[in-house]
Order: structure tokens, then C-alpha cells, then sequence
DNA sequence: AAGTTTACTTGCAAAATACAAGTAAATATC
DNA sequence: GATATTTACTTGTATTTTGCAAGTAAACTT
């Protein structure tokens, strides 16, 4: 094996951001879902617990991936939005679901959809980016 | 939001598999480094623990990721290599590598790596893909 | 003014992980 | 040929993380 050194692996130092259960599905609700509220991301049907969901969205904010504002038309919630860095996890994203649409029988992803990702890839996650206005 | 089931999301699909502080750890010790025997990943440098990373080993295999074979040289140990289906995770880690270089003020990925990643990064997968053999 | 929505917090049980020690077969060494 | 070492684990227990249920507080609706 390689003399590699883990310190300041690329892959350890992702992983450590969001390498749990439910990090990359909030962002998945965020960047591809459109999610924006707290609710948003409870119902999102895998059913995380409110507790651990607090507690992610708190972690994804302090690693600067997501930022949180008060919503002004409605002071009870928070709108969540997507950071740059947060937004650059899309091309990640979409390899993912490249991968997970061809090795699960059950894929509910749409022939098109990959086929777009294959041919169009750029143009799908530039239409992706679009839909945010990039915060700090 | 958008009302999408989140039954048979992509994302969600390869969580299940993967999606754990370590496996993709353990995938990248195998497709990035090299390794191949037990004790490559337990002295990968993060330090997991023996009995995580058997039990994880034994996931991996099951969902057609990686293969185990006595190793004929050396009955004492056996070989760990990734299937197709392991190997094409290559591509997903290479974008997971370039966000995080852009984003760890101390990378350690070399400037060179990246740069190839950008333009010519089809070879360099490929090139990963030629160091095994592809077994079901 | 009372009820509802929204975003959480808190307490406790259950599950997963980490740590330390031990086992067993194959190989190397004396 | 006996003994030590390597290699890949397993087992037991403490610690940490997660899951579940209930509760709180501010903003808004009725």
C-alpha cells in the first residue's frame, strides 16, 4: 500500500463534514428538492428525528455549507439556503445518483434524468445553481 | 417542495450502502491506495476499530462492492478487490476530492492532481479502473 | 383571547461505536 | 519439530450516538 498520510485526506476531510446518515440527505432536500424550512426537511420522508435534525442543520451552518435567516414574511420559521461551497456539493450529487440509478433495480429516477446527466451535464447543474443566489 | 417520493431516491439508495462514517473510507483505501488485506485498512491512519471494520468489510461484500479471496501466496490472509460496481464509485470520489481541495484551507492533495482532475480526468479514472480486474 | 403553526429543547431508552483483550490458523524462526 | 509471530478476525464491556416521545416558546391565525 501507497506511503500516503491520512492527515489532510480529501476524502476524511469531506466525510467529517457530512459523512453521517443524514447530512447529504438535508442537503439533497436543499439542493435538489428545494426544501428551504425546518418542516421541510422532517417531512422529507426518511424520517429523521428533530432532535439530530437540529443538530445537523447547526453543524451544516458552522461548516459554512448552508446559512440560516429569519424568514421576514413569516417570523415563526427560518429560511435555509445553500452557501456556494454547499451548492458545489451538487456535481458529488449527481454522480451519486449516476451510480445509484444504474446498480438499483428499483431506481426511481427517470430514464431522462440520466440521460441528461450523461449528455448535459453542465447545463443541469448551472440550471440547479440558478435557482439559489449565492450568500457567504 | 416538491413533492418527490422519497422511496427509491438515488441518493437515499446509496446512503444505505455507504453512508456511515467509514465504508467509504475503506472504499478509497482500496481504490485510491491500494490496499488490498485487513490490516491495510486497520493501519489506514484514522484508526478503526477491528471489529467496525470487519463488520463493514462483510456490508461492502454483500452489496457486491468489493470481493474476498484467500490469498494463494499466503493463506494467512485474504485479498480484498472492488467489483464494477465498487470501481465506479471512482468518479463520485473524484468529485468529492476536488470540493474538498477547493475547500480544506490544508489540503494535501498537490496542485498537479487537481489540475488533471479538471482536464483530464477521464484517463485518470481510467487508469484506476486498469489497476484491477473486474470480478462479479 | 384562544388555538395553531413553527422551530426547536429535553429526558430517557435503544443502538452503534470504541477500546481492550482473546482466539485460531498459517507461516517463520530457532 | 517446537516455539514465536503474523494475520484476520471475535468477544465483552464502556462510551457515544441516535431514536422516540413529550414539552416549550414565539409568531401568527381565528
Amino acid at each position: 500500500m501507497e506511503d500516503t498520510r491520512s492527515t489532510n485526506c480529501p476524502i476524511l476531510f469531506a466525510l467529517d463534514i457530512f459523512g453521517d446518515k443524514w447530512s447529504l440527505l438535508i442537503m439533497r432536500d436543499i439542493l435538489i428538492r428545494g426544501g428551504k424550512y425546518y418542516k421541510d426537511f422532517l417531512g422529507a420522508g426518511e424520517g429523521i428525528s428533530t432532535n439530530i435534525l437540529a443538530n445537523r442543520l447547526e453543524q451544516l451552518e458552522r461548516h459554512g455549507l448552508i446559512v440560516k435567516q429569519l424568514d421576514e414574511t413569516n417570523k415563526r420559521r427560518f429560511v435555509y439556503s445553500p452557501t456556494q461551497k454547499g451548492m458545489e456539493l451538487v456535481p458529488a450529487l449527481m454522480e451519486i445518483i449516476e451510480w445509484s440509478a444504474k446498480y438499483d433495480p428499483d431506481t426511481g429516477t427517470p430514464p431522462w434524468y440520466i440521460e441528461r446527466l450523461k449528455t448535459d451535464r453542465e447545463a443541469l447543474i448551472q440550471e440547479i445553481y440558478d435557482q439559489f443566489q449565492t450568500r457567504e
